[in-house]
DNA sequence: GCTGGCTTATGCTTACAGTCATAAAGCGGG
DNA sequence: CCCGCTTTATGACTGTAAGCATAAGCCAGC
């Protein structure tokens, strides 16, 4: 018995506070960077030069292997930093940056960055909250995908979702991940993640609406 | 054709200097504290009130799931912090701590590791290398589980351990691990592990010498 | 020195995720 | 408004990882 509940609210994604403040990266040395859909920031392997903060679009950072299957790290939303492991410990970036929209980006470079860390202690605690978030998402990916099912390992990351409230909209719990996204995040191929996600709607535990996912 | 060279060589693991150096520790209020084996240091989704630093013995960082898959995220050896993300981000453990052996650990009650924090500057960067690792090793295992095949996820794995130079002897290639520790990190059956491992061999691919595996 | 639990090992069976092919629906850009 | 690319969808087939049973080897602790 399918859900069939109409989504009637315009959907809303939590706002991000930005990580640094943008007045106090622009006062550092900081500069504006554009780029365009599909336009790559910074590639895997490459070496790091820059602290990045999303302003505006959308940007996945990600690995894609031998022959051409992409691993999601982390999409990047507005607020965000992104591409910060290498800024710690001064190896060549874990994964490639490439913008899924236009997009803007503060660019701060990298000896200006950690001065900015020494100096400001508050700065530099949000940016371990940052990592500390960004540990805890992989704990959960690495259950999930360890989960005997893929039911298992896409609930496991929708229950995610929803708690901190990423990707999804508040109100009316639509997901703002492709099924291809999802596949990616974890492991899947994306007929998996289709056939998966009709039979959570038949079975009620998840709500299709013109192809769109809500999960309430 | 299996590799059937005899290591002559005593296994030797590379030695971790303390994250923090130990008088440090001490002379902030740390205590030691110790632990038989199979003794529970901390549960996962308990409230953190230390800060965790191995001493002596091997710690497992894992989770085990509703009944009873393991899911280990990280194996402690002496220098290393563990349990360390609650201490940014005042969350519960993401996953919980338990000693494979005997094992000596400091522990600084969180309070005063934040005021460590905010007065030693070298301090705070020598675990923000230590989270940046553990995101490192965290990007690479999701790579590694989304591989097609489990000769990929294994063989990733090795490849990281033997360059990262972890759990592995530096002379002989003696992988410190068992095979259903493998399988816990990559989310497989022991029985895969086993499979592979010996298939790995008789490619020559790996080295099983009396069970245990060498990878050179 | 014995004993029990862990680790490694192997065979058999089965469910199902992956793969490939095909196609329709949706959307964005010119 | 139309065209092309992305996303969603569905069916058929297959390989193989998981699961279960069983057993031997190994080590730690009493």
């Amino acid at each position: 018995m399918p859900i069939t509940i109409a989504s009637t609210q315009q959907p809303v994604l939590k706002e991000q506070s930005p990580l640094a403040s943008i007045d106090l990266l622009l006062s550092m040395g900081a500069t504006y960077q554009s780029y365009k859909k599909g336009e790559i920031i910074f590639k895997e392997g490459a070496y790091c030069r820059y602290y990045h903060q999303l302003v505006s679009g959308t940007v996945v950072w990600h690995n894609v292997d031998d022959l051409g299957k992409e691993i999601i790290q982390a999409i990047i939303v507005p607020g965000e930093s992104f591409g910060e492991l290498p800024l710690f410990d001064d190896k060549p970036y874990a994964a490639g940056a490439v913008a899924m929209q236009q997009s803007l980006v503060l660019r701060l470079p990298k000896e200006l960055f950690l001065e900015l860390l020494k100096e400001d202690y508050d700065m530099h605690m949000a940016l371990n909250r940052k990592m500390a978030e960004r540990l805890r998402f992989k704990f959960m990916l690495l259950q999930a995908v360890s989960q005997a099912t893929p039911e298992g390992s896409i609930c496991m990351l929708l229950n995610y979702l929803k708690q901190e409230q990423k990707h999804i909209c508040t109100g009316c719990g639509l997901i703002n991940l492709t099924r291809q996204q999802i596949a990616d995040l974890l492991g899947l191929r994306v007929e998996t993640v289709i056939r998966v996600t009709r039979r959570l709607h038949e079975e009620g535990r998840l709500l299709i609406e013109n192809r769109k996912l809500f999960y309430v």
